[in-house]
DNA sequence: TCTGGGGTCCTAGGACCC
DNA sequence: TCTGGGGTCCTAGGACCC
């Protein structure tokens, strides 16, 4: 193991659930759960609530469950989590200048150049620091590779009272002990198709999987297989990686009800596409293909089936709502089909790059209106809340709120919404 | 009553070219 | 009429992540 690099893995515990006590301090304690949109299922709990429900629950079906138990349920409230999840990355910042935000609730951290430190001290320190500043509680794993950060996170979650909430692999004992705790299905890396594979050849834990030899893991799990071979080893192979702009930018949703008429289906694919030029635009961004998708619901074996999705190339590179909508609706009307009971659609956006690249079709091009007109809609979008310009193709009337009935304040984000002091 | 949403990377295979 | 090999580019789909 080479320890000339250390990395650490700052992972939130259980962040939606977490977010939702920060201003309900009664809860702490308390079991908690968090559903998807539409309240549809269980995508959050709190320690408490973990013994009752698993992850992935239907919501409905738990109703008596949470009842019984004195769980407290809520609708997801992103707006609060994003803004909570910057609080929490802004401090990781000032730990170190080298950051990989992974994803809503974990960073990776460089520690390198930092060997001088008590590592161990200095994320306790941090973990003291989140806790003030946001009471989000966090866990640390301290490793020389990203993977096995990941495992060493995990022994700090499973283990808070003996670790503190950060545990650290640095030696090959530690390591050796690690790998053979950790079953193969919870590898970084090591999904449900891989973990049947493995299974079938008897590798059980991580230490197992590091057992095949280099050739056989390359040809049954390729490249990537290899790679997470290496960094369960001690090998980093995995840097961190900068957070640069997104390559694919979609929006999907499914339906509270069934959708059977075209002209609704076009007013949300309307919708869907505004909200990718949106997106594409805070990061500068333009596109030159999008696909288009619709569903009916994969749950209902007896009804007729029906799924299918469109990629447009684009005549030119834009992030206009006009223009996007304009093809998403070109798009929707080849794969529609009347007589389906549709339950989910998407637009995605492909092909992204940056303003200074786009390229200028010779024969055709957006009109030069389009961006001036985009400035001023986000502007007074941004200004007065959600959504106030839409365009006309889209439903003003806002019929398609979501099923939310256990939705928190956007406490942080929304002056009317703030918590009230008594 | 009804099952989330948003991403990334890799590979195989087809189209096309010489 | 039959038969090549090698290379690139693109895309769909499958695996994974949270």
């Amino acid at each position: 193991m080479h320890l000339c690099n250390m990395y650490a893995l700052v992972d939130c515990n259980n962040f939606y659930a977490s977010c939702e006590r920060i201003f309900k301090p009664e809860l702490i304690g308390k079991p908690i759960v968090v559903l998807s949109n539409n309240d549809g299922c269980v995508i959050a709990r709190s320690n408490e609530a973990k013994p009752y429900v698993p992850m992935g629950a239907v919501a409905f079906k738990y109703r008596e469950v949470f009842k019984k138990n004195n769980i407290y349920v809520f609708s997801s409230n992103y707006a609060l989590y994003a803004d909570m999840s910057n609080r929490v990355m802004r401090i990781l910042n000032q730990f170190t200048p080298e950051i990989e935000i992974y994803s809503i609730d974990e960073a990776f951290l460089n520690f390198t150049g930092l060997e001088t430190l008590n590592l161990e001290q200095y994320s306790l320190q941090i973990i003291k620091k989140v806790n003030q500043w946001t009471k989000i509680p966090v866990s640390i794993g301290i490793a020389p590779t990203k993977a096995l950060t990941k495992i060493a996170n995990k022994i700090a979650k499973k283990f808070p009272n003996r670790t503190k909430n950060t545990y650290t692999i640095d030696n090959e004992e530690k390591r050796i002990k690690a790998l053979k705790w950790t079953k193969i299905e919870d590898v970084w890396g090591i999904g449900r198709q891989f973990s049947k594979k493995l299974f079938l050849l008897n590798v059980k834990t991580a230490y197992d999987f590091t057992l095949l030899s280099d050739s056989f893991v390359q040809k049954e799990f390729s490249i990537v297989g290899l790679r997470l071979k290496r960094e369960l080893e001690g090998k980093s192979v995995l840097k961190l990686e900068k957070t640069e702009n997104k390559k694919n930018i979609a929006t999907t949703r499914s339906f509270k009800n069934d959708i059977i008429e075209y002209n609704q289906i076009k007013e949300r694919i309307t919708t869907f596409a505004c909200s990718c030029a949106e997106k594409l635009r805070k990061q500068n961004s333009y596109c030159n293909s999008l696909t288009v998708f619709i569903y009916t619901n994969n749950f209902k074996n007896k009804q007729k089936q029906y799924r299918k999705s469109v990629h447009l190339k684009l005549p030119f590179a834009t992030n206009s709502n006009i223009t996007l909508s304009k093809f998403a609706v070109k798009g929707l009307q080849t794969i529609f089909k009347n007589g389906y009971a549709f339950k989910k659609a998407g637009v995605i956006l492909h092909d992204i790059h940056l303003k200074t690249h786009k390229q200028l079709n010779l024969f055709e091009n957006e009109n030069p209106k389009h961006e001036k007109l985009m400035q001023i809609m986000d502007k007074i979008n941004h200004k007065l809340g959600e959504h106030k310009i839409k365009l006309a193709s889209q439903n003003l009337e806002k019929t398609w709120i979501m099923k939310q009935e256990k939705l928190s304040n956007k406490y942080t984000t929304s002056w009317n919404e703030l918590l009230t002091v008594k």
